[in-house]
DNA sequence: ACGCAATCTGTTCACGTAAACATTTTTGGC
DNA sequence: GCCAAAAATGTTTACGTGAACAGATTGCGT
């Protein structure tokens, strides 16, 4: 195989890369570009006749338009940008595939910048790098170390945003955190357990925090103790260590995690320590990643609908692009149902009938 | 709050959005515009005071570079772009994460097209979206079910794959498949079971295909009986249809599961009938999602470096688009070390020692 | 067959940037 | 202090596209 004359682009002078451009085809076709131009973007009607005489000589010369000449003189790039703190995480992962479908519906595709390291500075390094550039719209699926004021976004980009922290500023799609998180802990008062003890998100976390807030909400209205929350932060370690310290305890019945992965983490620690889930402890996480169904045992939780949040925040993008609408205050709200299954049970060794 | 004045865009005439040019920063700072583009890229030494003045009227302005102009004239985009088959699934994530991370380390962004449903049109349809258009070079992490043949890129668009299938076609990184099933299923025959049955993923799939061979190999030069393999598709609802199947027979001691959510399911189904692991079957998964350490059993398993694969790729594509090295046939192989939790043990009912 | 309208197609131009080339200013050796 | 070399800056131009406008062709009623 020699690789001498391999590489050699285009003209002489010709810029590198660059395909056929719009006047290759209209000379192969005995067109203008500009009737080129409008078979490609099907703007202005063509005659049939030349319409295919043009498409094939499109064909022939595996013509495809060029998308920064494209943004360029249309002033947009038919790209959405999509800040995540983590793709790792069910939620967010689900979110983005939901995005990213979605837009592709629009015509639209997906820029992602993770935003995995947690220093504030990074966040908004990575917000400088898509607002000003080649996006038309960007969506905010969580971005922990940010708050509005820091993003510092251009006035005229249209923004969706699932963070909570983030209402009032931005438009914003969600997950009912408040309501879900209110029938966790209701379904273990219902059970009979004197009062449920939650395994929280980190502080700086929006939804964190309400799921925490409702938990109290929940048990004061009820007339329950609120016993001070564990601090985790959203991983099975952290739930694992939280929970080997709660397995010592015998004052804890019932468990409410803010989300699946501590759940997990603890149910880890107490089966470890040999007390049994759900007979001593019950335990509800958050969020119904595919594995809680199948975790031992399968895990009780409150499911979130990441795919229509998804759909939803590209939904808003679309109307803010569309017409001018004004959407700042926009809260959609999508329900998360309790989802019961075998972790969660009446206290001590009265085995609950399943209902 | 009036919304009458709201929206006026620029000029009368001027296209819509675009913030501020180099030509006004030009004016602004009493420089040509050429020297405002040398600030702004860097590429020529302008001296200190003058750039200093430029800056200034940048901040000023708000000047952000229009990144569609600068592809037009560079003709590249510093954007790659990347296909996944589930964003869901821990593996690609992983990857995806490290993608990104790797890429922005480069000034490179990434553009992000799942691709979820599984006709194979929508994968052609997702790399002519891609391929001809607003980037320098593509990743595919998986696709199911596309085909080497079918992809139909052109010919100059530096692309890196992680699918093994690709191997030979496209440069390729990857785990070390083969290593990490022998060494799950060595440590399985080295714990004394006599021979190791084996849950695989969809029949299309490279990796899959891979792991089989691998176990099938492992036990036949350790002259073991082969069992036919179990045919999974990845989720742990598949496991746990498996594994109630398992369950039934009392001939499986330990099980080789093609991915840790299979051996979750598989694990799940055990469980509830009544099964014991690792006293009565021994399970080894393949991934080592961040959830296996805290199933219950642990999960011993396979790691598969993603971190390191997901960076790797982008270096593939680096070279490729720096110098015009040719690549086609690299195949970069990662390590994939099995990690020993306590889902493994010597067969039947000799509890085996931690050591 | 004529002329007007409607439809289709061609020409010119600007989008914002950076490469290529041209010019001016500074530097340094003697 | 003078001239050549180097450094800094300015001018011109093209990247590929599609909007605006202009011109050509067709259809249709009479």
């Amino acid at each position: 195989m020699s690789s001498e004359v391999r590489g050699a682009r285009r003209g002489v002078k010709g810029h590198p890369k660059s395909g056929p451009s719009i006047g290759d085809v209209a000379r192969l076709a005995g067109v203008s570009s500009q009737t080129v131009s409008r078979v490609s973007t099907g703007s202005e009607p063509v005659k049939a006749e030349t319409r295919e005489r043009v498409l094939d000589a499109m064909r022939q010369l595996g013509y495809a338009p060029n998308l920064a000449a494209r943004a360029l003189r249309q002033g947009n790039f038919r790209s959405i940008g999509l800040i995540a703190h983590q793709v790792i995480r069910t939620g967010e992962s689900k979110t983005i595939e939901a995005v990213i479908e979605a837009a592709r519906l629009e015509g639209y595709s997906v820029s992602l910048v993770d935003v995995e390291t947690p220093s504030s500075s990074d966040v908004s390094e990575a917000v400088q790098h898509l607002s000003h550039q080649a996006i038309d719209g960007l969506i905010i699926i969580r971005a922990e170390t940010a708050t509005p004021a820091a993003l510092a976004l251009p006035p005229t980009m249209p923004v969706a945003v699932s963070d909570s922290r983030f209402i009032g500023h931005h438009p914003a799609v969600g997950a009912d955190q408040i309501g879900g998180s209110r029938a966790a802990v209701q379904h273990l008062l219902d059970l009979g357990h004197a009062t449920v003890h939650h395994i929280a998100g980190p502080a700086d976390s929006g939804p964190a925090d309400l799921r925490a807030t409702a938990w109290r909400q929940t048990l004061t209205s009820a007339g329950r103790e609120v016993q001070e929350p564990f601090g985790g932060d959203w991983s099975a370690e952290a739930g694992y260590t939280i929970g080997s310290e709660i397995a010592q305890r015998d004052d804890v019945t019932a468990v409410f995690a803010a989300n699946d992965e501590m759940a997990a983490g603890l149910i880890h620690a107490l089966h470890e320590a040999g007390r049994r889930v759900p007979d001593d402890v019950s335990v509800v996480g958050f969020d119904d990643i595919d594995l809680a169904a199948h975790l031992w045992p399968p895990l009780t939780t409150v499911r979130q609908e990441f795919h229509q949040i998804g759909h939803d925040l590209v939904e808003v993008i679309m109307r803010q692009l569309g017409g001018r609408e004004q959407l700042t205050g926009y809260h959609g709200t999508v329900p998360a149902p309790l989802i019961v299954r075998q972790s969660t049970a009446a206290p001590r060794k009265r085995r609950r009938t399943r209902r």
